[in-house]
DNA sequence: CGTTAGCACTCTCGGTCGGAGAGTGCTAAG
DNA sequence: CTTAGCACTCTCCGACCGAGAGTGCTAACG
C-alpha cells in the first residue's frame, strides 16, 4: 500500500453543495477568513480582512458576502457583534477545494530524516521518534502507531539458562521483531539439554505461528519420549506470540503540552482534564474512532475528520488528520494492520501544513521500515 | 540496601523548634486543621474544627491556639477573613512529629502484589505497571525508575542474519537486561561464518564491559588474520552497551490526569500547563532534584520533599515523597544507581497514606527483582 | 490566668450596572 | 452591484454593593 494523495474527509459523498455553488470571489472570501482564523484564533471582522489583504471592496460588500457564506452554513458567528468563524462545513469545504496541495520545506524534510537516521534501527524507537519530533514542531497532539501483522511467525528460537529453574526465551520473528519472556520452569533441566531443546524447536517452528504453536504442544504431550519442560516451553511460546502481537500495535502520543496551550483549551478546564486524563492513560482507542482505523485499513488512504465528524463527545471541536502506511512486506499469508500517523487539534488548525506533515512522516516510516525489514531472506 | 523506615525531611537538621515546644493541645490542633486541610482542601475555621471533632472548647480558644501557631510559621490564612491554612513549616513539622507510621491496608497490598504477578516478568513492565498502578490510586504523579547498573557486562552474543548485509545482534547481559541492535554490515559475510564470529565472541567477552570490549576491539584491528566484521561487531557492540546504561534507568511517569484534578491545579492554567509540558517530555529530571537522588544513592532512605524545599520553581507548593530502591544483585564490582518510587502532589497530600504506599512499591519491587534476576548463576 | 461571649472589622464572592468598543444588518443613495 | 451611514446588539471590563465568613480584640467570668 502506496500512501496515496487521495484525501477523504467524511461526508464527502453527500454533495449537498450543488444546490449552491460558490462564486470565485465568495470563496477566496472564505478561504481568507478560514486562513486568518487559523492564524489569529480570533473571529474575523469584515473590516479586518478587508485592511490586511488590501482587497479592492469596502466592509460592507464583504459583509453582505459573509452574510450570503453564513446562510450557505459556512460560517457562523459566536454573537451578533462579533466577527465571523468558520463552521464545520467551511473547513470542510476549504479542505475538499479551498487548500492547495502543500508539502514540507525541504529544509525540514531534511533536518527530520536526519534525526530519523540518527536514532537507533527499530521501529517502536522510529515511532516514539517521530510522534515527539512531529508533536514538537506541530504543537498538537500526535498519535503514531507502528504497522504490525496479525498473527507472529516464528523464526528463531534462543533459550539462556539464567538458573536451574529460571530460563530466558528469546524469539525472533520473521517480522524481525524481537519478544523475550523470562520463564521459571515447573522442573530442572540441564544446560546441555536446554541448548539441545533450543536448536531443534527453533528447526521445528521456523515460520510457525501461534495457532501451530499450540498444536505442536498438543503433540509433544502425547509423544513419550519428550523432556516434559519441552511442553512448558512450547506453552509459553505460544502464549507470547499472541501477547506480543496485541503489543507491537500500540501507539506513541506526543504533544499534550503543545495542545494545551493552544488557544482553545485555555478557558475550558474540564473538557482539558477529559484529555489529559486519556492521555495519560494512553488510551488512544478512544481518541481514534475505530471505524476510521477499519476505513483506513481497507482503502489505504488518508483521511480528515472535521469536528462533528467525530463520534467522541470529547472531541467535538477537534480535527483528525490520518495518515495510514504499511511495511512492504505485507503478503497474502501475513496480513498486516496497518501503522499509522495522526494529528488531533482543534478544528481550527492549519490543515495544508499538518495534511503534509503527516503524509510526509508515515512515507518516510514506510521508508525506513521497508529499508532495514523489507528484504529478508 | 534495604528500604528502611527511616525518614528524612529536608531541613531536619534544622532544630529551629527547640525554643518553642508545642504543647500538647496546641499540636493536637495543629494535626486536626493539617488533616482537615487535607481532606477538604479548603482554608479552615476555628468553629468549623470545634463543630467537626467536637472539641470541648469554644471557637474562640481554638482561635486563640492557631493565633500562635500561626505566630510559631506552623500555620498562615491567605487573607483576614479565611480559616488557617498549613505553612510548609507545620507541613514538615506534621510529617515528623505528628503523623503517625501507616501500612497500607492488607486487602490492597494483596491486590496489587496480584497484578504484578500477572504482569510480564521484565522489570520495564513492572516499573510501568507500578507507575500507572500506584497514580490511580493516589490521584498524584508517580514517577517509577528502575535501578540500573552503571556499567553492563555481557553475558551473551547472538547474532542472526537477516539478509547479506543486515544483521541483527542481541546481547544478554549479566544484569538479565537483554538489547537488541540492527546492524547493516559494511561488507558481507557467510553465515557460517558469522555464526562462527559470534560463538567465539560471546565466550571471549563474557562478563566484559564496554571499556574491555573497546580494548578487544583495538586488538582486533592489528591482529592480521581476523575478519574485518569482527572488528566492526565489537566497535557496535562496545557503543551499544554504553547507549543502554544510560537508557536502562529511563523512569515510567504516569498520573498526570488525577494530579490534574487536584483542585490546587484548577485554577492555575500557566503553572498546570508548564507541568503538563515536563510530563510530555519525559523529564523526570526536571521534576526530581537531581540532589535527592544522590543523597538516596548514598543513604538509602526514604526522603520526603516539602514545599519550598523543591529547587524547582515550577513545583513550589507541591511536595515529593521519593523511596529509593536496589536490587539484591549489586556487588562492589558492579555498582548500580538505585531505583525510585516517588510520588508528587500538591503540599496539601496525604503524606501518611502517600509515604505508606511509595514505601511499599519500592519494597514489592525490590522483592520482584530479586526474586527473578536475584541469583544468577 | 485560662476560657469564652460579643462585636467590630476585614476580606472574598457573586451579582448587577453601565459605559466603551467592536461588528453587524439594514437602508438608501451612488 | 457597491458603498456610506447609522442604529442596534452583544461582549468585555471595571466599579460597586451586599451578603457571608472568620478573625482579632476586649471585657467579663470561673
Amino acid at each position: 500500500m502506496q500512501p496515496s494523495g487521495d484525501l477523504r474527509t467524511e461526508h464527502n459523498s453527500v454533495r449537498a453543495m450543488t444546490s449552491e455553488q460558490l462564486s470565485d470571489r465568495r470563496a477566496g472570501i472564505l478561504q481568507l477568513v478560514i486562513q486568518d482564523y487559523i492564524e489569529t484564533a480570533t473571529p474575523v471582522a469584515s473590516r479586518h480582512v478587508v485592511e490586511k489583504y488590501a482587497l479592492p471592496a469596502s466592509p460592507a460588500t464583504i459583509r453582505h458576502e459573509m452574510h450570503a457564506l453564513e446562510q450557505g452554513g459556512f460560517l457562523t458567528h459566536p454573537h451578533t457583534s462579533a466577527g465571523r468563524v468558520p463552521s464545520n462545513r467551511g473547513y470542510r469545504h476549504f479542505v475538499q477545494s479551498l487548500m492547495g496541495h502543500a508539502e514540507l520545506g525541504l529544509a525540514e524534510q531534511a533536518s527530520v530524516r536526519h534525526q530519523f537516521f540518527q536514532a537507533a534501527p527499530a521501529v517502536d524507537e522510529w515511532v516514539e521518534l517521530a510522534a515527539n519530533v512531529l508533536a514538537r514542531s506541530l504543537g498538537l497532539l500526535v498519535i503514531v502507531a507502528p504497522p504490525h501483522p496479525e498473527r507472529l511467525r516464528v523464526r528463531q528460537l534462543e533459550l539462556i539458562s539464567l538458573n536451574e529453574l529460571l530460563v530466558l526465551m528469546i524469539v525472533v520473528v520473521q517480522e524481525a521483531r524481537m519478544i523475550r519472556q523470562l520463564m521459571p520452569l515447573p522442573q530442572p533441566i540441564e544446560v546441555d539439554e536446554l541448548d539441545d531443546l533450543a536448536t531443534r524447536l527453533s528447526w521445528m517452528l521456523r515460520g510457525q505461528s501461534a495457532p501451530d504453536v499450540r498444536e505442536a504442544a498438543r503433540q509433544a504431550i502425547d509423544a513419550p519420549d519428550t523432556h516434559p519442560v519441552e511442553h512448558f516451553v512450547l506453552d509459553t511460546l505460544a502464549q507470547v506470540l499472541d501477547r506480543d502481537a496485541q503489543r507491537a500495535g500500540v501507539p506513541a502520543i506526543a504533544g499534550l503540552g503543545g495542545m494545551m496551550a493552544q488557544p482553545e483549551f485555555q478557558q475550558v478546564p474540564e473538557r482539558s482534564l477529559e484529555l489529559i486524563e486519556l492521555v495519560d492513560q494512553h488510551a488512544a482507542e478512544d481518541l481514534i474512532p475505530s471505524g476510521v482505523i477499519e476505513e483506513v485499513t481497507i482503502d489505504g488512504a488518508m483521511h480528515v475528520l472535521i469536528g462533528d465528524d467525530h463520534p467522541t463527545e470529547l472531541l467535538q471541536d477537534c480535527s483528525l488528520v490520518l495518515a495510514p502506511y504499511s511495511s512492504s512486506t505485507i503478503t497474502p499469508d501475513s496480513p498486516e494492520i496497518p501503522g499509522y500517523v495522526g494529528v488531533i487539534g482543534p478544528t481550527r488548525m492549519n490543515y495544508p501544513r499538518n495534511i503534509a506533515a503527516a503524509r510526509f512522516y508515515s512515507q518516510l516510516l514506510q521508508e525506513m521500515i521497508d529499508a532495514v525489514y523489507g528484504v529478508s531472506r
